[in-house]
DNA sequence: TTATAAATGAAAATAATTATCAATTAGCAA
DNA sequence: TTGCTAATTGATAATTATTTTCATTTATAA
């Protein structure tokens, strides 16, 4: 289940940052969408109800979301830098590289993966990024 | 084993595509680093013996390499833009967050994992990233 | 060797991101 | 409730990254 916007207010402020109009729209935004926006997609979602906030204050309140594991980045499929609302527990996704639809999995660890990749190379692994792309059955009957 | 200069020259040419200097001294420089390399990256280096080799011609080229998948591009770990050279066997990427450096490994397969979020969610599933990120027993040292 | 389509470099255009700074404001304390 | 203050914002400019355009050059097939 991915967060709500009030449990994204509630951690904004836990974390001491405060609870702008502006940020409120951006978290509304990216919250109404099933799918990865970019920034300059939320600024055109946000400019529609607030034409006077900014696309330097969508960048900004990005930074925050992600740093605080609210939203997560997407890589694969067209653009690099695109947001989509996180969940609480560990999980990965699948997007659809047409309409941009995401859709979160749970249930699948890389850990016994991650020890034999540790082992054979030294590394001391931190992240990893699992995303698979493809259509969606909406877009694969267009 | 990543392919080698001359397998990339060779494949350029199957396809059609001159084999001009500029794009042997693009070749020559990442096939000779073990790290993933920014556009910017590339051209530095190429930079150092052909200083007129402009950028541009930098970006055709690894537009070029990625077509042909003699190069991969890599999204984890900073920049969301570099490349690396690519190997004929279906493989992942295990990446040094510090140094750039890439490591491919083979040998594991999402086929399964696949076919379940197909049945699961009606996707046609075209492709997928898999990439760790971490630090290099080098890097750990420091 | 030559003809020709492909490729290049230079420069400009566009797009994406970050920095700067004066003005505004959320949220705490009184 | 009001006022204070540090955080936040918007406007603008500055960077950085990428793409387009076009006249010139060149790799290669005939």
């Amino acid at each position: 289940m991915r967060f709500t916007e009030r449990k994204i207010a509630t951690t904004l402020r836990q974390h001491g940052y405060k609870l702008t109009p502006q940020r409120r729209a951006v978290i509304q935004a990216i919250v109404s969408s099933q799918d990865h926006l970019t920034p300059a997609a939320i600024y055109q979602k946000v400019h529609q109800y607030h034409p006077n906030i900014g696309l330097v204050t969508i960048y900004r309140t990005l930074d925050i979301l992600t740093e605080l594991n609210l939203t997560c980045e997407l890589h694969a499929g067209g653009s690099c830098r695109s947001y989509t609302i996180s969940c609480p527990e560990h999980h990965h996704h699948l997007i659809c590289s047409n309409c941009g639809r995401v859709i979160d999995f749970t249930g699948y660890y890389l850990s016994e993966l991650e020890q034999r990749l540790s082992r054979e190379t030294g590394f001391d692994i931190k992240d990893h990024v699992l995303e698979f792309t493809g259509l969606c059955q909406d877009c694969q009957k267009k």
